[in-house]
DNA sequence: GTCTATACACCGATAGAC
DNA sequence: GTCTATCGGTGTATAGAC
């Protein structure tokens, strides 16, 4: 009943340390790109030295797989979130999840980098970090069935038109809406092709 | 008329080991990946130092560039000869056309991701790398309007779909078909959008 | 012009003292 | 847990031999 309280304030210490470094590495990654992030300029922002990070996470890409878990876990409950108050006409459900997908792709390259794109040369998420992920298209497939698709493709075929959407946007309209507002046509189109 | 023939044959030395320094990237690129490319394994290959390349190209970016230029003249070939022997029903000729594509960017990843992708942080293509890259763009759009699809946001939308199923493919089942089986689908249902 | 040799500044990562 | 010192790697610049 001694060293317990200590043991904890500890942890705690250490989870905070870690935030804060994650927070840093966020913050780098937005200013200078996702893998232009270096160790060095992490640290020195929480006011330590590179070296020392080692004490908080095993490497460069555990920090990378941080972000990941970080950014699908916020996403996860956005969705779930977004879920709740999803219209009750299938088309009109199906374009107001395309949009909040979209635009939460569209708001941060740094986050949309980490989350859908194989940007990291030799970066792959742990299975921990995957979770939401996993989640995420799992809810996306329930609520397809819930809205009367049945077809097994449907999932597949959804995700490869929205992200095919998101990467065009940012690739040669960024902070732009030349393919957001296309976004509508391509969901229709395919809730006609799933039989709505 | 005595000078002349030396400097030629210099100019194709020179021709040539650019040539070859360029085979030796590829080769690099597509054994340990695009971004992981070093100058000293690629010099290494052609039997030189690794800053004796600085005679050949300006900087490594320089090197991405010619890959992105190559990659892209050698595509526009490919889909103007397509071109020649398109069918002549709309919906068979776009089908075709997709396919085409696809199966070129699925074929070779280091190729897709020079071409397609921003894997590289600070590169950004030079005009006449470029130029390959946009007359392909201009073919598309004008094969379309040959089609009778008039929409001006008809090739916007092209890019996308097709693009995004490349890179589900990639990205989800490397080396299988899972979303090649479904781009007829997809280009049925674009179709279908278009009028045709 | 083409190459070698050397050097610089930066990177991720490790060892060991405190 | 944090520090200093250091390692092997990188892209790149430059001096100088040929």
């Amino acid at each position: 009943m001694l060293g317990k309280p200590t043991l904890t304030r500890r942890a705690k210490y250490r989870e905070s340390t870690r935030a804060e470094i994650l927070d840093a590495a966020w913050e780098v990654a937005r200013e200078r790109g996702l893998p232009a992030l270096t160790l060095r300029e992490v640290t020195a922002r929480v006011g330590m030295q590179a070296p020392s990070l080692y004490s908080h996470f095993d490497s460069k890409n555990a920090i990378y797989d941080a972000m990941f878990g970080q950014a699908w876990q916020e996403y996860q409950a956005a969705a779930e979130a977004h879920r709740q108050a999803l219209p009750h006409e299938p088309r009109a459900a199906l374009r107001s999840m395309a949009h909040h997908f979209f635009d939460f792709a569209v708001t941060d390259l740094a986050r949309h980098q980490i989350m859908n794109r194989r940007t990291l040369v030799d970066f792959r998420p742990s299975p921990e970090s995957y979770a939401s992920a996993v989640a995420v298209l799992e809810g996306l497939r329930a609520v397809l069935i819930e809205l009367g698709i049945h077809d097994p493709d449907a999932t597949d075929m959804y995700t490869a038109l929205v992200g095919g959407m998101v990467e065009q946007q940012w690739a040669n309209d960024p902070g732009g809406d030349r393919w957001a507002r296309l976004l509508d046509r391509v969901i229709d189109m395919y809730a006609l092709e799933m039989g709505l």
